[in-house]
DNA sequence: GTGAAGCGCTGCGTTTTTTGCATCACGTGA
DNA sequence: TCACGTGATGCAAAAAACGCAGCGCTTCAC
């Protein structure tokens, strides 16, 4: 796209804070960038960054252009969407973020069930948590959302929303493997892993644990992987939701030696899993066909849960 | 603004339907214009125009790009308008579309009000009625429109409305001048000059003509200049709306030998003056602020009758 | 039926614009 | 104080855009 290149040279210089580095990216020297910024400037007739010693830095005035910037490549792409699916051919990018609890498995299902039917349209999946992928949504990085509790802004357009009960995973072998439903007592003294503070899971948790039930936390971690790997080497909890989990371990079975039990809600109360995208934007034909798969999705995995 | 030729180019061949012409009007050979052309559809991968032996047209994704040029370019008309504001001389350009109404007496005097202020605010006023002042805000070829009755469109966003009754208008000397409010049995044969049927007062009109008053047409025009001056050469009567009124005459006091009388609300109805714009647009600093008066300046003259 | 006129498109030489190299001036931090 | 990294600038080379002339095609008038 030649007509855009200007501003993407703008975009990424904003980006980087830098001539030069942004240069670098653009596989171009920082001469040709410069000089780019230059006429830019000149045409709008005011300077759009600061100079720096370190670097340049965007102005009010550079702010309000490139926000111009990218809800115009944000448009582009979706009249190009637009465009590829009258020729039949559904073709497109869709950008994603989301909490680390979708990556595991539903966000994969989703995904290859999506590409069996449209194998010309990728896919750009950021792990962020709620915060930064609300943002995300705001400068138009990203197309979708799902975050799992709680939504900060107002601009955030939720389009379905599921209940998630937060569950304790283990060894099959562990002591609370027997019980079907794990009250707080129960954890008492018992050795945990527990997500971050940003992760929706913790935050419910903490609901929990004001009322002083003392875990041993043993470890905190936001990733996933890890967890799910270290229950097998020692008698410890880790938490997640039922998306984060097999289909068969959320239903009480154990898959490859771990075990999964639901908290008693009175304890910890059901958080919130939401799928939306900024207020206000029309989204690319392909970004919103994947919605609707995602939202169906939900509903198949999750009947009495879903809301739209 | 370099980084928009190419668009702008799209745009005017789109307008012209012709690339011979639209070179012409764009100062540069029909061979470039031609080339830009289709180096931009070949970056969209797909053609946007069809190519007919008397030149061109948009296909369906020309449609939906050229949308989308129109859309970056009102956007970035918004935030040149917002950078400029900035730096704090008001710049910008105002587009009003309009029936004819306005424009003898309000838009003047509004423009007039607004440029003692803001002397660097340029203006584009273009005599449209209703349906055609609808469709150049939904192609963005317009900021702001005023629409005397009615709105037919659902894209339109009324900010401010105010009620008008229709007036008859004639010479001092005609034989109804002596009434206070006409009534249509006043009307029985009597000679007039109508305005055209796209014209919002012309359907207020027909509603009471409806129910079989002869009305003597001698003559439609859209001009309300023609009717005004007619009305001094012979005793015929015209039809105005107060906004459309020196304020003296709407008032009921004689002005250059030409009086105006209230048509009785059971005849004809009042109508409405609608001032709006496109739904979901985030109009330029100048237009929002032009609006704002717009709707102070109505105020003013019409106290009652405003509703915002 | 034929010729003229108008249309979009293309090869080629020229002009304009953009790019890269070398270098400058300036602020920052060791 | 000196080395380093930053954005800006003069100049020549590379690339892109342009204008001219002309092609093939369709439409329309006679």
């Amino acid at each position: 796209m030649r007509f855009m290149t200007s501003l993407r040279f703008v975009d990424a210089v904003a980006r980087e804070k830098s001539i030069r580095k942004a240069a670098e990216k653009l596989a171009i020297t920082s001469t040709a960038l410069n000089r780019r910024i230059l006429q830019i400037e000149d045409e709008i007739g005011q300077p759009l960054f600061e100079r720096l010693a370190s670097g340049v830095r965007l102005n009010t005035a550079g702010e309000l252009f490139v926000q111009h910037i990218r809800a115009q490549q944000a448009d582009l792409a979706r009249v190009q969407s637009q465009i590829a699916d009258l020729s039949g051919i559904r073709r497109g990018h869709v950008r994603v973020a989301s909490g680390a609890e979708t990556l595991r498995h539903f966000l994969p299902d989703v995904i290859a069930r999506y590409r069996a039917e449209h194998n010309a349209v990728t896919f750009d999946i950021s792990r962020q948590h709620g915060e930064a992928a609300e943002a995300a949504l705001a400068s138009l990085e990203t197309d979708l959302a799902l975050i799992f509790e709680p939504i900060r802004r107002s601009d955030f357009q939720t389009i379905a929303t599921t209940r998630q009960a937060v569950y304790c995973c283990m060894a099959e072998t562990h002591e609370l493997a027997r019980l079907e439903t794990i009250r707080l007592h129960h954890l008492l003294d018992i050795q945990a892993i527990l997500p971050t503070t940003q992760s929706g899971i913790r935050q419910l948790l903490n609901v929990g644990l004001m009322r002083n039930i003392n875990l041993a936390t043993m470890l905190e971690t936001d990733s996933q992987e890890f967890t799910q790997n270290y229950l097998l080497n020692e008698q410890v909890v880790g938490f997640q939701i039922p998306i984060g989990l097999p289909k068969d371990m959320a239903d009480g079975r154990p898959v490859n030696g771990l075990v999964a039990r639901p908290i008693d809600s009175q304890d910890v109360p059901h958080g919130t899993l939401h799928i939306g995208h900024l207020r206000g934007r029309v989204l690319p034909v392909a970004a919103a066909k994947f919605m609707d798969l995602m939202i169906t999705a939900l509903g198949e995995r999750f009947p009495k849960d879903l809301d739209q």
